[in-house]
DNA sequence: TGATTTCCCATTGACACCCATAATTTCCCA
DNA sequence: TGGGAAATTATGGGTGTCAATGGGAAATCA
């Protein structure tokens, strides 16, 4: 399994029974979850983990939309039914308002479309690895309707952070009336 | 199925009416009751309990969503509409806010979808299982909307711990409010 | 024409599917 | 109501299929 193995090793990736991606119930919102590591081969390819990529596959566009996060080293990711629906959002706006410019040079400006190959895989444009740091391997960490693409070292790290952060209880509303507790 | 009976402990465990798996009302939420031990083979391959396969297998995804606690050294675990529900609730905040992120990376990011084989079995990712310390036997205990995979002896000592502070006079109530730190 | 990108085929290993068995449990009927 | 047939579950194990990965040939571009 894919799951975080920071020191190279692992080498594998599937995980989960392949059974079939999920989608937010009826709403037709797609779902990604856990972390895969896959590696990145000398012509610069990676394969897309075969659950996204199920997901992924089904929209009007069977590819990725990638921009950089300018919050975090890392790459965001999602598939074009996301984009559309945050642009049909924000055109609710005045078309030459900051919220729609900032959206739109942020964003829209930044983000690549990138299609599968016959066997799944994406060719990162080097801005954006240079941006998120990644030399031979990346990690795909489900975000619920998106998600990120991550150097496995850094992910780790604010992983780390971000656990921290979650047990000082600043976020603890949300677990306790679901599962965590006890 | 193999009633909580680990080490001759205590065994009793209820045993409901094993007539079918339960939901809330006409809520459509999954609840899931009592405790089982199941056997995990030499592939990895653990038998989820047919109660709890039942409510698992009406979901959009017919599977297991499975994450480490962050509490216990147990593995949460739940159908994928509760995550859902989770996530479509998280998002109505600033998808880059705090709350987004540590929920994100602490359960989206670490969970994993596993998907039933035809004999209602799934495996358990090494990560989790090392988590929960889990080697050849797994309880599956029920916890209403969502239920926890433990290490049966872990489990034990666990509720024993439980049913001390009981009596002590704290009420488990109020231990829900301040287990959040910990 | 050199360099880069796309398509196609090959390899490896993990896992999903299929079949088999034993122990229960449920159901039916005398 | 007892007993036994049928159905369900928990488990084991073989094996074909698919995902991840590598490389070469063909197509594109500058």
């Amino acid at each position: 399994m894919s799951q975080m193995s920071p020191k190279g090793a692992d080498g594998s990736a599937s995980d989960l029974g392949t059974g079939t991606a999920s989608e937010f119930g009826g709403s037709g919102l797609a779902l990604f979850l856990s972390t895969f590591v896959n590696r990145i081969d000398r012509k610069g390819r990676i394969s897309v983990p075969a659950q996204f990529r199920t997901v992924l596959g089904a929209q009007s566009f069977p590819g990725v939309i990638v921009f950089p996060s300018f919050v975090v080293p890392a790459i965001e990711a999602s598939g074009i039914d996301h984009i559309e629906r945050l642009s049909a959002g924000i055109d609710q706006f005045d078309p030459f308002s900051d919220e729609h410019d900032a959206f739109a040079i942020s964003i829209l400006a930044d983000s690549h479309q990138l299609s599968f190959d016959s066997e799944g895989r994406i060719v990162l444009p080097d801005v954006l690895r240079e941006h998120a740091g990644i030399s031979d391997r990346a990690a795909f960490v489900g975000r619920g309707p998106t998600f990120q693409i991550w150097e496995p070292e850094a992910f780790r790290a604010c992983q780390e952070e971000a656990r921290k952060r979650a047990r000082d209880g600043r976020t603890s509303l949300r677990f306790k009336d679901s599962a965590e507790e006890r």
